[in-house]
DNA sequence: AACCTCACG
DNA sequence: ACGTACGTGAGGTTC
């Protein structure tokens, strides 16, 4: 059954960035030898037709809702331009970043923060205007202005000439990580405004399951790092104690502030930033960044062991693997070129990680699928990459959710316990 | 088609 | 001198 999807599902797993075309003969092969058997046969194969569905059941959509968040933000978005407008003393076009700079830098005299790095312009991305906030009033409402307009634009003018259902296609060769990808429309990025026009079925109720902190959780466990693998076990807030640690100072003490740095050095370490880009988000000079940086992996120094060593095993074989054997072909890791290279190292930390997360709720759909597929009451309806969105018959809640949690928290058993967080409601903005 | 920008985990 | 946090999909402009 399906040889042709089970033929480029092997090709994919041989290598995501560059899939070939082998004869599913010779892929197979090839799996069995590179261990990928299990990847392919246990989480692959099993998988395809569950996505299948996922897709066909789709989720049903609010029209009603959905007319007036339109003309809500169609009166804001003309409010904001015409505001632009006069403070630029003349018309052009919000969409384009040469006009906009134009304005900004040319006719306002205000300071560019940066250059695009392809084309040399001045940059007036997010990071620029926020930077612009003090300078000139035009900027708050540029600001608002393309956050209006990437809403209506982008979602909400798109989901207006959709049929009740929106059936979503979701690829589970989407990325090279082994996480899913999801298209036409993209139902993984839905910003929190626009989860409001969507409900479930007559009858039923939204049930989200999400996977609390599942990455630092998984590299917390594959390092073996035992102070974080101690704070999960205890059920502490890791980034709290993380800021007690960078900072010098008891538990009590940390405030929100502290916490929220240390909320972005957790996140940073998995995706291997380095002190700029944390001086940069945490709003410190690069000196103290450097500092923080040294001070988290004193404390946690299985973690610095860990990335070290995937570094070099990396180097030395021309790939990263997770535990189950998937793999990342990174060729650039030897580049002469230091930007190809780094960005390739920072691939291959994060690896491990990241493609195990995506294994952990792969696994858990499975498991769900042996369980639920025949059972009319509850519907998998989105997997969005750490979190999976359900319907379940209003009288079955209570008996289904406890079920769904056990599911989702004992498909692996590592060193730290995976906990998953429920809400529920009639609104994909509204679960409590 | 390349580029910039920006939505999400 | 310069730029770096991983993974995606999607819209618009510019050439």
């Amino acid at each position: 059954m399906f040889e042709e999807e089970k033929q480029k599902i092997a090709n994919w797993l041989l290598n995501p960035d560059h899939p070939e075309s082998l004869s599913l003969e010779e892929a197979e092969e090839r799996l069995r030898t590179l261990s990928l058997w299990k990847v392919y046969e246990e989480i692959e194969v099993p998988l395809f037709p569950i996505l299948k569905d996922m897709s066909a059941t789709g989720i049903r959509l609010d029209h009603s809702r959905l007319a007036s968040l339109a003309k809500e933000l169609k009166d804001e978005i003309a409010k904001e331009t015409k505001e632009i407008f006069a403070l630029a003393g003349g018309e052009f076009n919000l969409n384009s970043p040469k006009q906009v700079a134009d304005i900004l830098f040319t006719n306002l005299g205000l300071k560019p923060l940066k250059k695009n790095s392809k084309s040399g312009t001045s940059s007036t991305d997010y990071e620029t205007l926020v930077s612009l906030k003090a300078a000139h009033p035009i900027v708050e409402h540029l600001l608002k202005s393309r956050e209006l307009i990437k809403i209506e634009g982008t979602y909400v003018s798109k989901l207006l000439s959709a049929p009740e259902r929106i059936h979503a296609v979701f690829n589970q060769m989407g990325a090279a990580t082994g996480r899913f990808s999801s298209h036409d429309p993209n139902m993984q990025n839905i910003p929190p405004v626009v989860k409001q026009v969507f409900i479930p079925s007559d009858g039923f109720t939204f049930v989200s399951l999400d996977y609390s902190q599942i990455e630092l959780r998984l590299i917390a466990s594959l390092s073996g790092d035992e102070t974080m693998i101690a704070a999960f076990k205890k059920g502490i807030d890791i980034h709290r104690l993380t800021a007690s640690k960078i900072f010098k100072i008891p538990l009590q003490e940390v405030d929100d502030r502290m916490r929220g740095m240390a909320k972005t050095l957790n996140f940073g370490i998995i995706y291997g930033m380095g002190s700029v880009a944390f001086s940069k988000q945490a709003g410190v000079t690069r000196k103290e960044a450097e500092a923080f940086i040294k001070e988290y992996f004193k404390n946690f120094s299985a973690i610095k062991n860990y990335e070290e060593d995937i570094v070099m095993q990396a180097l030395q074989v021309g790939y990263t693997e997770n535990i189950h054997g998937r793999k990342r072909f990174l060729p650039d890791l030897a580049s002469r070129n230091s930007f190809l290279a780094n960005n390739a190292r920072r691939a291959a930390i994060n690896m491990p990680v990241q493609s195990l997360g995506a294994d952990v709720i792969k696994l858990a759909m499975i498991k769900f699928w042996e369980k639920y597929h025949a059972n009319s009451s509850v519907k998998l309806l989105l997997s969005i990459h750490d979190e999976l969105l359900f319907e379940i018959k209003d009288s079955k809640i209570d008996l289904v959710i406890p079920d769904l949690i056990k599911i989702m928290e004992s498909v692996l058993s590592l060193s730290v316990p995976l906990k998953v967080d429920v809400a529920k409601g009639k609104r994909w903005s509204d679960l409590s």
